[in-house]
RNA sequence: GCGGACGUGGCGGAAUCGGUAGACGCUGGAGACUUAAAAUCUUCUGCCCUUGGCGUGCGGGUUCGAGUCCCGCCGUCCGCACCA
């Protein structure tokens, strides 16, 4: 055994010996009780980055601890490879996206290999490839046969140089983020998904997601916002009517105004005879939408002449086109109450409607409303005629009671949620297997033509969707009636291709999507780690996608993830060029830590290829990204340290869920621990005899408690106790106790530094595998001491300790207590009036 | 604006039920080994006026006892954003 722990030649070797036994393959026939370990699937963008490190190291070793505590463990990796940046790649570089995709997913999986994951590489896939979205094509005319696929005309950024749609996140002020053209809004025809046929379920269901973080069940129940109220029909005064939506249908008598949204049907007929009314439209549609123009953004309103009827008798209300109305919330119309909603108040000062108080603030009952903001609170209702003296709960009920009574409106629930628009105008994507029939319309692909396979020869050089301008691959005949038809050159968002990935990990049968028992053997997910960034989107649309294949009847799970775990990220110093009077982009001061030089007294500088040294200032700790450039990539520091230090770093110090920074004294503490292991287990090659009862306590409590935390995900208290049970197996004198509490820890730790593990558990002459090795058992009687420390306080101070033996009477510890020197000094010559004990903890002497 | 989380040494953090605040790691100091350095080992490291006092953002409260519970502030971060 050599004294120094090889790394690289221990992690190449025992990579080697997995993947050749197969050590982390799934077993779907296992009589053992299954546990699924995901990690959120990488997106192949060229390198793994320190945050893959971080997320699939925890994974990493709840999976490696599963199967140590018995369990069959589904622990699998794919590729999530669908997407623009292949696309972005393929106009700036000129290699096709899927050359560059596959490449990236090459370099990307024998570097995950290196960190000597417990993945069952068997079942890899990769979503761009026609033996995965062929299936994806499959289920998205399941639904559609289902009803839940439709086809509408909807607004969309599009970029009039780059010729294609944006997504919202890429138009920054207004402009496409790549061409920097002005983004129109267009309107085109898109298939959406019903996922507001689930808005319920998916907002219920979350009641069951115990093992979420409550921000994130919190953040989708707000996404989802289900909103209770009364939705009915004014009649107007041009014998038209309007509908409207309101979430306070008690405050109905303090109405003074309707207004509609400046794309309502209504302000349309309008602006297309009366040139103001237009032109007051078309000013609305330029407001911006940035926080900070909302927020600050006058309500403005256009009289459109006409009035609406009260249902309840009460005086006609004017209506305006207003600048604060969403087309796409409710019904696109609102009734204002200007004493009990801050923007109709802010519409109402303005245009000096009548502000009335319906609900009494406090005492204050009076109809006339002078305060400079909206009572919003609760109360009694007042001014309200049969209302009046009703409370807002009880008067809400009256109104929609009501409305149903006499036929005039009903109680409807109303989502914030929309329906998943899913056509996106890109090639590098699953294509929509639908074709368009002049005669037939819209006709699905039969399934025996299935997949609907991307054409390869595809070019970039001219903006716009390459499968819309290839020359053949949209030509098809109509499966229904033989005439010349069109495909769909549209692709499903790629949303679509992580929605169900984790099902064809479970099960991935040739000839359909999956097998419904074998898939439901292993779901659902039991833990799920990836990033807080994908709360809501990714999260909720998986959770839409098995509701939906229920719904059809495919699989019988309701919920997809039962565990769910949002990691911190890696962070860095950020560092710049100190040129106090540069001129250029404020992009082209950041430098990378790779480029520093550190000179004496730890300052840092740049030195330029001419010699010339800058000074550096040290910026903030922020998330690792290119823009910034305090990236470290994991692969040279795993060329330095070996995978298992660097996975010890990724485990230390910061609890899972908030942010590590990454720092070379942390890698280096990691890689001196490692060799501190291994230096413990090469001392112990001649085990002493006898037995310490003390040292047997001290490993079986961290046996329990290291399995605890890491049950719990919480891998930095795990790590410390490791350090301390390292720590007292070194200062033990040599035993049999000692040399058993080496094989231990090699067991405990092997989750996390498994290559060591196995290297120490070989060199010690163990049969077998360390990581098909069974977590040590707990000896109950050894996770209690005999002896405990008592702390003696006076008036809650601390004054002395004492150590008892365990189970002491309360006579016995306060007596004790009272004999203590420091307590008398402490209680200077006072009597004690009260002694509170609390038998193996404290004394609390009161004088 | 609405909703939520958090605030503990020089730093990351621990304290699971209201019971010895600061485990463990990093940084730093001192020493041992060494011709020397690295590595390693030992030891100290919250603050101060050190038989003691003060300390968990600030101010109150409950309690024998509060980092933990309650009330009111302040600060930081995250999500949503004219959602009727």
């Amino acid at each position: 055994m050599a004294n120094r722990f090889n790394a690289l030649k221990a992690d190449a070797h025992w990579q080697g010996v997995w993947d050749e036994r197969r050590t982390f393959a799934a077993d779907d026939h296992s009589a053992k009780p299954k546990s699924y370990v995901l990690e959120m699937f990488p997106y192949p963008s060229g390198k793994i980055h320190m945050g893959h490190v971080r997320n699939y190291t925890m994974g990493d070793v709840l999976a490696r601890y599963r199967r140590m505590t018995g369990h069959e463990v589904l622990h699998p990796m794919g590729w999530d490879a669908f997407g623009m940046p292949a696309e972005n790649a393929a106009m700036e570089k000129g290699v096709h996206p899927g050359n560059w995709t596959r490449a990236n997913i090459a370099t990307m999986k024998a570097q995950l290999k290196r960190l000597g994951f417990a993945l069952d590489w068997s079942r890899e896939l990769a979503t761009c490839e026609p033996d995965y979205y062929g299936h994806e094509q499959a289920l998205f005319l399941e639904f559609y046969k289902a009803g839940l696929v439709y086809r509408k005309e909807s607004a969309v950024n599009w970029d009039p140089v780059d010729m294609t749609v944006l997504a919202n996140e890429q138009v920054i002020d207004g402009r496409g983020w790549r061409s920097g053209a002005l983004v129109e809004k267009r309107k085109l025809s898109q298939w959406f998904l019903k996922i507001t046929q689930f808005a319920d379920e998916l907002l219920d269901g979350l009641g069951s997601l115990e093992h979420w973080p409550a921000k994130v069940r919190l953040m989708q129940e707000n996404w989802i916002g289900r909103s209770r109220g009364l939705q009915f029909r004014f009649a107007l005064s041009n014998d038209g009517s309007v509908e409207v939506f309101t979430t306070r249908p008690d405050t109905i008598y303090g109405a003074s105004f309707v207004a509609v949204a400046a794309d309502h049907p209504i302000a349309q007929a309008l602006a297309a005879e009366n040139p103001d009314a237009a032109a007051f439209v078309e000013r609305c549609k330029q407001g911006g939408t940035t926080a900070a123009e909302l927020e600050t953004q006058e309500k403005l309103g256009f009289d459109t002449g006409l009035t609406a009827a009260h249902p309840l008798g009460a005086v006609d209300l004017p209506v305006y086109i207003a600048n604060f109305v969403l087309m796409e919330y409710g019904t696109g119309a609102v009734f204002g109450v200007p004493a009990h909603d801050q923007r109709d108040f802010e519409f109402a000062t303005k245009y000096r409607l009548p502000i009335r108080r319906v609900v009494a603030d406090g005492d204050r009952t009076d109809p006339t409303f002078d305060d400079d903001a909206a009572y919003i609170g609760a109360g009694v209702l007042v001014n309200s005629r049969e209302l009046d003296g009703m409370s807002v709960e009880d008067a809400k009920r009256a109104v929609i009671a009501r409305a149903e009574e006499a036929g005039w409106g009903e109680g409807t629930t109303v989502y914030r949620l929309r329906d998943w628009g899913v056509s996106r105008q890109r090639y590098w994507g699953t294509p929509i297997p639908i074709i368009h029939c002049a005669a037939c319309g819209e006709v699905p692909v039969p399934r025996e033509q299935l997949p609907v396979v991307l054409p390869e020869d595809v070019s970039f050089d001219v903006p716009g969707n390459p499968l819309d301008r290839h020359p053949t691959w949209k030509h098809v005949a109509c499966p229904s009636c033989g005439a010349d038809a069109l495909r769909d050159t549209d692709t499903l968002d790629t949303f679509a291709d992580s929605s169900w990935y984790f099902i064809r990990f479970a099960s991935a049968p040739e000839d359909k999507p999956f097998d419904k028992a074998v898939a439901a053997s292993w779901l659902p997910v039991g833990q799920y780690i990836g990033g807080v960034e994908h709360a809501i989107l990714h999260l909720l649309y998986a959770r839409f996608w098995t509701r939906a294949l229920r719904h059809v009847g495919m699989l019988d799970v309701a919920e997809p993830f039962t565990g769910l775990f949002t990691q911190g990220m890696v962070t860095h110093e950020t560092y710049r060029l100190d040129i106090p009077d540069h001129d250029g982009p404020p992009a082209a001061l950041w430098v990378s830590p790779s480029d520093l030089t550190v000179g004496e007294g730890g300052v840092l500088s740049f030195e330029t290829p001419e010699g010339a040294s800058i000074p550096i200032i040290r910026g903030r700790v922020e998330k690792m990204s290119k823009s910034k450039k305090n990236t470290v990539d994991p692969e040279p520091i795993v060329d330095q340290y070996g995978a298992d230090a660097v996975r010890w770093f990724m485990l230390s110090d910061s609890p899972p869920e908030r942010d590590l920074e990454w720092s070379e004294n942390g890698i280096e503490g990691s890689w001196r621990f490692v060799q501190r292991m291994w230096r413990l287990v090469d001392a112990e090659a001649q085990p002493g005899d006898g037995a310490d009862v003390a040292l047997d306590r001290k490993l079986h409590q961290a046996i329990a408690g290291i399995a605890a935390d890491i049950e719990a995900l919480s891998f930095n208290k795990a790590v410390a106790k490791l350090y301390e049970l390292t720590s007292a197996i070194e200062k033990a004198a040599p035993s049999t106790s000692r040399a058993q509490a080496v094989d231990t820890l090699l067991r405990l730790v092997a989750p996390m530094v498994p290559h060591l593990a196995e290297e120490a558990w070989a060199a010690r002459g163990k049969a077998g595998l360390i990581s098909d090795a069974a977590w040590p058992d707990v000896d109950p009687a050894l996770l209690v001491d005999d002896e405990v420390t008592i702390a003696v306080q006076v008036n809650g101070k601390l004054r002395d300790t004492l150590v008892m033996v365990k189970g002491a009477t309360k006579d016995m510890i306060e007596a004790a207590a009272l004999a203590s020197e420091k307590v008398v000094r402490a209680l200077e010559g006072k009597t004690p009036r009260k002694v509170i004990v609390v038998p193996d903890r404290l004394v609390n002497i009161v004088a």
